[in-house]
DNA sequence: GTCCAGGTTTTTA
DNA sequence: TAAAAACATGGA
């Protein structure tokens, strides 16, 4: 069992439910998933503690490192966010929708999958898919001692084991046109084309771009791998809320919302984008009208 | 039955 | 070059 005290105003089940991830599940207790080959279950306390339990997979030296980064621990949230809300009241207003969310550092390859699987989909469909690609192809994890037995666990899948498929034998997800892109990103990454350490040391732009000649992988995919799998905070990924919610809080922005909010934020937009997410799903009566 | 979902690609004008 | 259509699935 791990602990973690200083968790900054974080909130869990704002972290997990706010369409950044796909593989949390709440159990009234808490909530369980797996990230990294870590299956975990984690309780929040009211005073804002983590209490992390190992169900299955690697539990090594490092969990707490790991989860502190996961969670994106290191960063001064409290301090980020008081300068979003002194620089624009509008953005203040959807920080103080969820201020308990904090953008996750999740793994580069399950984002790309993941988001690509998102596309023109709605959230329980995607975690359906991601669930049937995990159980369905990833490796099971190794119970933790103690733990009671039932619940397997799976690791998401690595893209080896999936290039090596043909698309048929990813008719299993039911993903529709969407397993084509998720076998050519898995091929593109197993054998090199697509290099997680490349993204990692170019410039965001040029990240987006290489990112991009993917099939499927357009402008808001690419966005959404570089936010939430590449730790890139000022990737903005724009989808139909952000779109609306650009015109009705940033009218005067609208058209470059991106480069606005990076410089309202120190270059951290993309963690605006989720806070921005979060009140526009709150607040569809008072999002912009649709065309556009 | 119709509509829509954290888009992107392909086709058409 | 820009706007529409197609794309597979399943829940509301």
């Amino acid at each position: 069992m791990l602990l973690i005290s200083d968790t900054k105003g974080l909130s869990l089940s704002q972290t997990l439910d706010c369409g950044q991830c796909f593989r949390w599940t709440s159990d009234g207790q808490g909530w369980h998933g797996v990230a990294a080959g870590r299956a975990v279950h984690i309780k929040q306390y009211e005073t804002g503690a983590l209490e992390f339990t190992t169900l299955a997979g690697r539990q090594a030296e490092d969990d707490e490192e790991f989860w502190r980064s996961y969670f994106a621990l290191d960063l001064d949230y409290p301090a980020m966010l008081s300068g979003m809300c002194a620089a624009n009241s509008s953005l203040a207003s959807c920080v103080n929708a969820a201020p308990g969310i904090r953008v996750l550092r999740q793994q580069f390859f399950e984002t790309l999958i993941s988001f690509l699987i998102s596309q023109n989909n709605n959230i329980p469909r995607i975690r359906g898919i991601v669930e049937r690609l995990c159980t369905g192809l990833g490796e099971p994890l190794q119970p933790a001692a103690g733990a009671s037995a039932g619940e397997t666990y799976y690791a998401f899948p690595t893209p080896e084991r999936i290039a090596a498929l043909d698309e048929p034998d990813l008719d299993f997800l039911r993903a529709g046109w969407r397993s084509g892109y998720i076998l050519d990103a898995a091929r593109r990454v197993a054998d090199g084309r697509l290099s997680e350490e490349t993204l990692r040391a170019l410039p965001t732009k040029e990240a987006r771009e290489l990112l991009m000649t993917v099939r499927g992988v357009g402008p808001k995919v690419a966005d959404c791998t570089l936010l939430y799998g590449l730790g890139r905070w000022d990737a903005y990924p724009i989808d139909v809320w952000i779109r609306r919610a650009n015109k009705t809080l940033f009218a005067d922005h609208a058209e470059d919302a991106a480069a606005y909010l990076n410089r309202c934020t120190g270059g951290a937009a993309g963690i605006a984008q989720q806070y921005i997410f979060a009140w526009a799903r709150e607040n569809p009566e008072l999002v912009a009208d649709k065309d556009k």
